[in-house]
DNA sequence: AGTAGCGCCTAATACTATTAGGTGTTGAGC
DNA sequence: GCTCAACACCTAATAGTATTAGGCGCTACT
């Protein structure tokens, strides 16, 4: 039968099975079985497409991180100021991981734990994707936007920790909310620190 | 043999391989039968203490995060003003964590993953370990160390992403630099946000 | 027509979590 | 001293589940 006439591409069936089936079940509870039957075909099969479970699983954030990583320049581009950048950067990255709920969930809550995942294409494209923010952080300090001396790595801790730990819990509870409901203020509140840490020596006002 | 005459109970050496193993191979790799070869005794002994493999998972960080909670009270006592308390929290924490990496390594990179995690009596615990952040923000508000309109929960985020995001680089990267190398300046990063943040209204300055 | 190769299948194989059904030792009660 | 129940543990099933072997039919090119 030559290609397959269904909507899409054997392999992209697989995909798109794996993937909702990641999401809604976890890794470990989804089978094999699970992927083939939804999508269409035997569990041999899926070998010919895919070195083997895990294989599976990789393959889907490292197709949705490398896109994302294309599309960012071009989102960027245009916008002037550190702070509008780091504003669009962030507004824009919220929207896609609502747009993309499954991939996110994948990315979030199950490939952390995988113990070789900093051995992956993923990782390196993920440091890629933060390697933005340190531009960004650094054209805030030189531009005046931002304290000299802000500390471009400690800032983009804080901002990519914080938007992690906003859409880990989002992705937890189902998306029962708005993943924008409060990001202008947290936005603020983050940024206000990187503007004006002007104080900076020995004050002896620690505790420890 | 009545009692076992190891140095430990038989259900704190199946914990102790258990949480050694876990952390090293992660949870899929490691089996039932690594487990109790390691505790020394068979793989279905090993059912007489825990439901199954999960419930083995699950009593690991329970064990911990109840005696981090316990003693977070006393930790505390006595040191006044929110920015002390809040140092003081995240110094002790990070100890704790420093101390015990294996405990941390199963909350940080395998429980979150864990579909049930937030029905689990760790959850709950984690929920009121997180609550004392609230209160600090609040008592900083009020006391007037930290601006009027800071939302304590929006702090709390920043906070509590912040430290997960520092927490699991290091363990991912096997705890190769210190825990502290930039703690003290990434809290006054943090915490000059806190202060002052008296600008909030409508200055045209929004990109989307 | 013959045949290489693609896309798929059924039927092993090799692990692994969990359970069934013991065995030997201990200690309280008669 | 003997019985018997409880305990701590064991060996040997059982029931999945990832992965592999080997084959079958169709297509397209020679």
């Amino acid at each position: 039968m030559a290609k397959n006439n269904s909507t899409k591409t054997t392999k992209e069936r697989i995909i798109n099975a794996a993937k909702k089936l990641f999401a809604e079940q976890g890794y470990q509870k989804t089978t094999i079985m699970d992927i083939s039957k939804q999508a269409g075909l035997s569990e041999a099969a899926l070998y010919e497409y895919f070195k083997g479970k895990e294989d599976l699983l990789l393959t889907i954030p490292d197709l949705w991180v490398s896109k994302l990583l294309k599309d960012l320049d071009e989102q960027l581009f245009g916008v002037t100021g550190a702070v509008n950048k780091l504003r669009k950067f962030l507004w824009w990255y919220l929207r896609r991981v609502e747009q993309a709920p499954l991939d996110a969930k994948i990315v979030y809550l199950i490939l952390k734990t995988n113990a070789n995942f900093m051995a992956t294409d993923v990782y390196a494209n993920v440091k890629d994707f933060y390697a933005h923010l340190i531009d960004i952080f650094e054209e805030g300090r030189k531009n005046g936007e931002m304290s000299p001396d802000l500390n471009p790595y400690l800032a983009r801790d804080i901002v990519v920790g914080t938007m992690d730990h906003v859409i880990t819990r989002w992705l937890l509870k189902d998306r029962t909310y708005s993943l924008f409901e409060s990001l202008e203020e947290i936005f603020e509140l983050m940024v206000g620190g990187f503007k004006k840490t002007k104080r900076r020596g020995k004050n002896g006002q620690n505790v420890i």
